[in-house]
DNA sequence: AACCAGGGTGATG
DNA sequence: CATCACCATGGT
C-alpha cells in the first residue's frame, strides 16, 4: 500500500488505486457533505481546515495540493491504509453484495472528524441529502474559519457554536435540529462531552454516551461511530438498510461479514437507494 | 395538497 | 417494549 502514495510537485499520487476509490461514489453517497463536482472526475472539498481537489487520472488518484505534512491526515481520512480489494474479495462471496458491488465497486467509508460528524448527522434527521449539504454549507460560511488560498471555510470548532442561541441560528433553516446542535456544541465545549476519550471507547460504550447527546439516537450514533471513528462494524439502520436487511438478510449479515458491516452497508446503501 | 427526506423525543397503551 | 404525533424546511 505504501508504495501507491508518491509525494509528487503535484500533490500525492495514490498509482492505481482509482479502481479501489470511486471519486464520486466515495464523497458524495451520503456519508459526508462537504464535497462537490469541480470537473470530469473531479471533486473539492475542505476537511480538518484544509483545502484538498482531488482528480481521477486514468488509473491513478491524484490529491492535488497536498504535500508530504498532509499525508498523514488524507491517510486516516481516506482510510488509505486498509485492503480494499481484499475486502471486496470478501464481499464478493456474498451474492447480494457481489451484484452491488458490479454496480458500484470502490465505494470507501471515510473517516472523519468526530465532531463534525456528529454535527452532519445531528442535522441528517428526518432530513434529505441534498438540505443537508446546504445547511452544512451556511454554517460553516457563517461560523467557520477561513481556509487559506479559498472563498470556503472549515467547520466551526464547538466553542464558536456554544455560545449561540438557536436565534442566532435561524439563518442555518435547520430548523428543529439547531437546538440539537447547540447541545452538543456546549456538551463537547463544556467538556461534558469528550470525542477523544470516545476514541478510546469499546464502541457498545462509545455507543452509549453518543445516545446521551440529544437529538442523537441508534441511527445517528452508529453513522457517528461508523463515519467519525473508523468503527466499520457499525450499520446504521436508516429506512433504506431496514428495507435491504429484511429483504435480502433476514437474519442479519453472515458472520464473515459482520466485523466490515458498515462498509457493506455503503455499498448496499448507495445500490438500493440509487438504482432501485 | 399531501407526502417524503440516511430520525429522535416524549407521551401514551 | 411498541406505537404515534410532532418537530421545521424544502422539494415533489
Amino acid at each position: 500500500m505504501e508504495d501507491r502514495i508518491l509525494l509528487e510537485p503535484e500533490g500525492i499520487r495514490l498509482r492505481g488505486m482509482a479502481r479501489q476509490f470511486a471519486l464520486g461514489e466515495t464523497l458524495d453517497c451520503g456519508q459526508a457533505f462537504r464535497w462537490r463536482p469541480a470537473g470530469e472526475d473531479r471533486w473539492e472539498g475542505v476537511a480538518g481546515g484544509r483545502f484538498l481537489a482531488l482528480e481521477r487520472r486514468g488509473p491513478d488518484i491524484f490529491l492535488l495540493g497536498a504535500g508530504g505534512a498532509d499525508l498523514p491526515f488524507w491517510r486516516d481520512y481516506f482510510d488509505l491504509g486498509r485492503d480494499y480489494p481484499a475486502l471486496e474479495a470478501l464481499f464478493r462471496r456474498n451474492p447480494p453484495l457481489r451484484r452491488a458491488l458490479d454496480c458500484c465497486p470502490g465505494i470507501r467509508v471515510l473517516r472523519q472528524e468526530p465532531w463534525e460528524t456528529l454535527c452532519t448527522f445531528i442535522l441528517s434527521a428526518n432530513n434529505n441529502i441534498p438540505r443537508i449539504k446546504g445547511i452544512v454549507e451556511r454554517l460553516c460560511q457563517g461560523w467557520g474559519d477561513t481556509v487559506p488560498g479559498t472563498p470556503l471555510r472549515s467547520f466551526p470548532p464547538p466553542e464558536r457554536l456554544a455560545s449561540l442561541s438557536v436565534e442566532e441560528l435561524a439563518p442555518l433553516r435547520a430548523g428543529w435540529r439547531s437546538g440539537y446542535l447547540l447541545d452538543a456544541a456546549r456538551q463537547v465545549a463544556e467538556g461534558r462531552l469528550e470525542l477523544r476519550e470516545l476514541e478510546r471507547l469499546p464502541t457498545p460504550e462509545a455507543l452509549e454516551r453518543l445516545l446521551e447527546v440529544k437529538g442523537v439516537g441508534e441511527k445517528v450514533a452508529r453513522c457517528v461511530l461508523l463515519f467519525g471513528f473508523g468503527r466499520v462494524e457499525c450499520v446504521p439502520m436508516d429506512v433504506w438498510m431496514k428495507r435491504v436487511m429484511a429483504e435480502l438478510y433476514p437474519r442479519g449479515f453472515p458472520r464473515y461479514l459482520r466485523p466490515y458491516g458498515g462498509i457493506a452497508q455503503q455499498t448496499l446503501f448507495h445500490y438500493y437507494r440509487t438504482l432501485r
